[in-house]
DNA sequence: CGGCAAACCTGCGAGC
DNA sequence: TGCTCGCAGGTTTGCC
């Protein structure tokens, strides 16, 4: 599920239940996540009141009163729940709960585990080795076209590659660089150093209305991702080439005899989609 | 530095 | 029906 639209999504949702609220009681039912969590996780947050929710690159940052932020990575399948008024039976992976002084309970359901929990002590979230090295945030005044173009000038692997690459660039994962690649119609083979000029502008503006548009309708629910209030996301109807091999390309309606449609390539390990008559 | 495979873990759909 | 295979939104590590 979550790469930054989809995190942006769980921010958005959770930070009305959770901002201001006290977790009366925050309980670990599966402590073995990507990393255990922390020592002592439900003592340290049970009685803290939230002063804010927010997210970097693709973690959710869960800010408390005595300075401490919950740190959370969705990994591939993670998701948080909200439930009110009527609490379902636990579900198969609901691995953390955390109950408000509201009578609400927020749950962290991750069948494969690719998620985990860090906790960083206050002062030392800027430091905290998970968070320094990240790239710049592409919705921020921080980035603009100019410091895109610097990041790439010295890199000689595929675009694909570095625009996964998370110290370059915050957020973009393995839907979402396919996306935005067929947008600003440049070939995810393309070497990240050979993009300049026009082609920087067009891949700029693909990212920002790219992510945008996909936080705007909530993400994207591939298998079953959901908001945390159980809406699905919807910026899946708006793929243009992922998950979509051998389609005719939304742009192109083309030459999909000649092309065979969009083609679904490996790059270190991933699947690229991708419209070999639009992206050069 | 680069690219690739494997590792972590579970679930699902396709094909036989 | 049931098995095996390949695939999946992420990230790290180790090996050429």
């Amino acid at each position: 599920m979550p790469e930054l639209p989809e995190v942006e999504t769980v921010k958005r949702g959770l930070a009305p239940f959770l901002e201001g609220r006290q977790i009366v009681q925050a309980v670990a039912l599966r402590p073995d996540l990507r990393f255990p969590l922390p020592d002592g996780f439900s003592q340290r947050l049970t009685g803290r009141v939230v002063v804010c929710v927010k997210r970097r690159a693709k973690y959710l940052l869960i800010g408390f009163d005595d300075g401490a932020t919950l740190i959370s990575h969705l990994g591939m399948s993670g998701r948080f729940r909200i439930y009110e008024g009527e609490f379902p039976a636990l579900q198969k992976h609901d691995h953390v709960i955390f109950k408000t002084d509201q009578g609400a309970e927020v749950r962290y359901n991750d069948p494969r585990r690719f998620g985990f929990m860090k906790i960083a002590n206050a002062g030392d979230l800027f430091d905290h080795p998970l968070i320094k090295s990240i790239g710049p945030e592409p919705l921020s005044d921080d980035f603009n076209a100019k410091k895109l173009a610097q990041a790439l000038k010295d890199r000689h692997s595929p675009i694909k590659s570095v625009l996964l690459d998370q110290t370059v660039i915050a957020g973009l994962g393995n839907i979402y660089v396919s996306e935005v690649l067929f947008r600003a119609g440049i070939s995810p083979k393309r070497k990240a150093a050979n993009i300049s000029g026009v082609r920087i502008n067009k891949l700029y503006n693909a990212i920002v209305d790219v992510l945008s548009q996909a936080i705007s309708v909530g993400g994207s629910t591939i298998s079953d991702h959901k908001q945390p209030s159980g809406e699905l996301g919807y910026f899946q109807n708006s793929f243009g080439v992922y998950g979509r091999e051998g389609a005719a390309c939304s742009n192109c309606n083309c030459n999909i005899l000649e092309t065979g449609g969009v083609r679904r390539i490996k790059q270190s390990g991933r699947s690229t989609f991708y419209c070999a008559n639009q992206q050069r």
